[in-house]
DNA sequence: TGTACATCAGTGAACGCGCGTTCACTGATGTAC
DNA sequence: TGTACATCAGTGAACGCGCGTTCACTGATGTAC
């Protein structure tokens, strides 16, 4: 099966070049989730898919690195965005907002495998020591500052007790857990997600309970 | 660099054919966890490791694909060996059972991550609705009901309370999000591993309280 | 005891493929004088 | 107003690479008669 060509792009008029690189961006995002396979987000199947040669690509990112770098970058903004915003609409319940959050965080990783296999599933080089973690990954630490802040909240509030961050990255690991599990062995007998999702926040909040 | 040539393998006697077999397997096992990149075990890589030509590969595995999922079998044979010998020392206490398997889980991963990651966090193919889920997967059944066993141990002994099934796969999830976390994000500012387990479970024991 | 044949455990060379990336180029559009 | 030039936004063709896999073959060892 021949790739599908997507029709030739019509040359952006002088000045505004940068749209191709939003197009490639977008493109990149929907490869990656429709294929369900990081290795078929190639150079050539992403600039096909914007309808433009593969050099083109070049004019707008330094290498595929880079390319998939700030793929990473843009879905994990939406990723915060999207269980910030569920947990604020929660919030005046400092633990149902964290509930919220949790129950956002499994949703958006099921609703979105490869993007979330992109952003927690997938070796990210450490940087070296000394420096900023989170150098280059704004994006993740706005996510966590957000989590960890919740967190604050829920503990000021004395619905649970705990170290703020600790009790965040509890909370993460185990929801990272049922979420990554979910998408890596679907053939497994899973109960149904939901339920899962729930009996593990109940189980959570029973054992930190002040 | 040239790929390391290793010394060209004699050939193995009369009858003997099955001993390269062993041997691709567990030089497969050991280039993954060399390399720590699923990428660079090819089949040239793994022919070259045993001292063989590629098409030698053939005379064993149907295909790449084959191969992988047997080593991946293997793998989760020791998987389970360690984590239920670890728990099975402890196992007096229910309860101390049940976090000496946590915590051998969790090292196990952290010793062996690219083994880990073929295990636990690259997808692996459903099965056909119907069929048996384990079909092919006996070690990850054996591991499974392992943990479902020493779960309901512990709900026996009153030292925890819920259904062995539900409990256990809490337990894998939040030690699996745990381990997980840990390989993909080397660049996190983790605390301690061993903290961050013994936290996670002490919530979960705590939680699960009767 | 000798010899033809079968079998086993591989080898050597090649196939076609898709990949990331580079390089010289093109053609439309704006700007300086 | 005309024209030379610069710039922008790309294209077309090719590079070398490593990959999975196939195919015809080889040479040592056993077996039948």
């Amino acid at each position: 099966m021949p790739r599908t060509t997507a029709a030739r792009r019509p040359r952006a008029p002088r000045g505004q070049g940068e749209r191709l690189r939003a197009d490639i961006l977008d493109a990149a995002g929907r490869l990656l989730a429709d294929t369900g396979d990081e290795a078929k987000v190639s150079i050539r199947a992403v600039a096909d898919a914007v309808g433009v040669t593969p050099p083109s690509i070049y004019l707008h990112f330094a290498d595929k690195d880079a390319l998939l770098a700030e793929v990473c970058d843009v879905r994990f903004r939406e990723f915060d965005r999207v269980v910030e915003s569920a947990g604020v609409a929660a919030d005046a319940d400092p633990l149902a907002g964290l509930a919220a959050r949790g129950r956002a965080y499994v949703a958006f990783g099921l609703a979105n495998p490869e993007h979330y296999r992109l952003l927690f599933m997938t070796r990210r080089a450490p940087v070296a020591s000394g420096a900023d973690p989170w150098e280059g990954h704004e994006a993740g630490r706005a996510a966590f500052e957000h989590l960890v802040a919740a967190t604050a909240r829920a503990i000021a509030a004395g619905a649970i007790a705990g170290e703020p961050t600790s009790v965040a990255l509890q909370l993460w690991a185990a929801m990272h857990g049922v979420t990554s599990l979910l998408i890596a062995l679907p053939g497994f007998p899973w109960p149904d997600p939901d339920q899962l999702v729930g009996d593990t926040m109940r189980t959570l909040v029973a054992g930190l309970r002040p």
